[in-house]
This record gives C-alpha cells, structure tokens and sequence, in this order.
DNA sequence: AAGACGGGGGC
DNA sequence: GCCCCAGTCTT
C-alpha cells in the first residue's frame, strides 16, 4: 500500500467482502433515477453538478428539463447564458450553472464534444472538483477513482471508525486515500455509487437504519454502538440575514422595472426587482433614493405583503410619475421596463419568483 | 484555512 | 424562527 494512514485505517479490514456486500445491495436497491439509465458523460456530469448541495428529488425535474433543452454538450455551448441560467432558475449556487456552461465550451472547443476521461484534464474544467472528477471518471468512464462527498465520509467514517474531523478540508484526503484502497477494480461505478446510495438511503446523519444495512457486519462503528457519534464534524457558523425592501415600479402602460445582477458573488448575473437595505432608506426617503438611482420620479402607492425569504421582502408598490416607457433611455443599462409577461423569460432568484405572485 | 455561495427540510 | 446540509471557488 502506498499510504500508511490508509494501511493504518484499512488493517484487518475485509475489503473484498466489503465490496461484494456493498455492489450487490447497490445492483438490487438503488434508485431508478433519469441519470441511470446510460453511462451518458455528459449527463452524468450534468447530473452531479446539479447534485452538489441539492436532494435528488429537487434535482429530477431540473435534470429531465436541463436535459430536453440542451441534449448535448454541443446544445449547451451553443445556448445563451440566460437561457442556461432561467433552466438553473430556483436551484440555487448559480455559478455551478455558469461554470458548466463555461467548461461545456471548452469541451466543445478542445476536446470535440468529448468530455475528458483522466484526472488532468477533467479537474482542470471549470466547477469540476476533486469529487465531480471522480464520480464522472467512476460513472461514466468505469475508472477506479474515489469520489468522497459528504455521504461518503459519514459512511466511511462509521463502518471504519475514522474520527476525522470531516468539516475539516484536510478530512478529504484520508477519505480519497482510503478509497484507493478500497475501490473496486471491477466496478469502480457501483463501489462509489453504492456508497452514497448507502448514505443517502440507510447510513444518514440522523438515527441510521443499522438493521437493515447491507454492511453492518463491516461496520466498526455499530460494533461499538457508536454510529450516532460518528462523523466528527466542527459546527459551521450561522449566517447573517439582511432584510431589504423590494421595489415595485411600474410605469403608466403598468410595465415594471428589473435589472441584472452583477456579474460576481451572490445571484450573479440573475434579474431582480430594483431592492433597497430596510436600514438604509425609510419610507420618505425612498423617493429621493429612487430619483438619484434611476432618475425618474416616482408616488409610493402602497404597501404589499411581506415575504419571508433569504431577502425578507417587504414589497413597495409604486407608479412613476412622469412618462417613461420600455423605448425611453431615462434607465441605466442593467435596467429595463418590461411587460409582466416578459418576465418569464428572465432568470429570477426564487424570492423574486414569489413577489411575482403578489402583482 | 476560512468564507461565500441558495434553497429546502426538520423541529 | 433557527439549525442543518456540504462541493467548488475565492480570498
């Protein structure tokens, strides 16, 4: 063995067994899901991309629509942005749809269509990590590679009793190590697969269903009885919430005024109604803060309900006084006045989708 | 090594 | 309401 911890971790371990137990009860349980049914690269990268931080049923549909619009990496690099991201609407970290838009390309452009299927080449694209490389080079490409996400190192940390700290960066890497090890040369696809097939389904974070698991007589953890105890993991620290007010300004044909995100950090690139930090602006104010941002008067009509979300909107309603339509060139460039059933076509964060429910 | 990046679900 | 979940990129 090439690495000492892994030999450490893995003595008197019955690998073979492990592997025969964990492959077969993969090939008989496992899911029937859309991403199953070929060995498709491009679907499954498609797939794990969008499985990253996201349930698998949330995924489904996204997936089944994602593949109908853009069949083939020729289809995606060819596609808009825009376009990609209103497929990405309401599935969250929106950079994971811009990089695979980005690293589709240059699939396209230096590989003829082809995704990569070594380590080098793969882990060099764009959103494609140390875990995304290795479930497309298991999955797709039947390559003995280890592909440890949080389902990997929860069920590997019990059947082997590894008190890894695994919110800890550096946890990785033993996991990677000791999946060289423990891999199936045969079917590398199952190996993996059946592991977070075993932690999404049996093995999880809370009350494990140890009786009906395939591995239990592997498992140093439920030997001990310490299954609840395992992983180790640090607490991660709470995010802050900034409440702002959402603006709802329409003209006098009844258009209302988005504009784009930035093109970094929180959201990018998406369409939003123009919003305000609560703190910042009062109610008086928001005149002349409107004014000054997108030069055009405007008379605060009301307001509407409050939406609880990542924003915490409280919506305002207003109507601009003076004349200015879509053709008017009295807002910015990243602004524009649009039919309601315009809207649709933009890409919007999910608490906007909701305030669209309210007009 | 730590923080940013969404949205859904459990309680 | 508050906490948890957990891949990749950025700093």
């Amino acid at each position: 063995m090439k690495n000492k911890q892994a030999a450490n971790i893995l003595e008197g371990f019955h690998t073979a067994a492990f592997q025969k137990d964990l492959i077969h009860w993969f090939k008989a349980e496992q899911r029937i899901l859309p991403w199953r049914k070929d060995q498709d690269p491009y679907k499954v990268w498609v797939s794990e991309i969008m499985l990253q931080q996201t349930k698998v049923d949330t995924v489904i549909p996204y997936f089944n629509h994602f593949m109908e619009q853009f069949p083939t990496p020729q289809a995606l690099a060819d596609a808009e942005e825009q376009k990609v991201l209103k497929a990405w609407e309401g599935l969250g970290y929106y950079s994971r749809a811009r990089n695979l838009h980005s690293a589709v390309k240059e699939v396209v452009e230096h590989y003829d269509g082809i995704v990569p299927d070594n380590e080098k080449e793969l882990g060099a694209l764009k959103g494609v990590g140390p875990y995304t490389r290795g479930a497309i080079l298991s999955i797709a490409y039947d390559t003995p590679s280890p592909a440890v996400d949080g389902n990997v190192m929860r069920v590997l940390s019990r059947v082997l009793m590894i008190e890894e700290d695994i919110g800890k960066p550096a946890a990785r890497k033993i996991f990677e190590a000791v999946i060289r090890e423990l891999i199936s040369k045969e079917d590398p696809s199952s190996f993996n697969q059946g592991l977070m097939e075993l932690g999404a389904l049996v093995c999880t974070p809370k009350s494990p269903s140890c009786l009906l698991c395939p591995v239990q007589e592997h498992c140093r953890a439920f030997e001990e009885g310490k299954e609840q105890e395992l992983p180790i993991k640090t607490s991660n620290k709470k995010q802050k919430t900034i409440p702002y007010v959402a603006l709802l300004i329409r003209n006098e044909d009844g258009e209302v005024l988005i504009q784009k995100r930035p093109d970094k950090g929180l959201l990018a690139n998406l369409w939003e109604f123009p919003m305000i930090p609560l703190q910042e602006v009062n109610r008086e104010q928001v005149t002349e803060w409107i004014k000054a941002q997108y030069g055009i008067e405007i008379e605060l009509r009301a307001s509407l309900d409050h939406i609880k979300h990542t924003f915490s909107h409280i919506i305002w309603d207003m109507e601009v006084q003076e004349a200015c339509t879509s053709s008017d060139a009295c807002i910015n460039d990243a602004a524009y006045f649009v039919t309601k059933e315009a809207l649709d076509d933009y890409p919007f964060p999910v608490s906007h989708q909701k305030i669209l429910k309210h007009m």
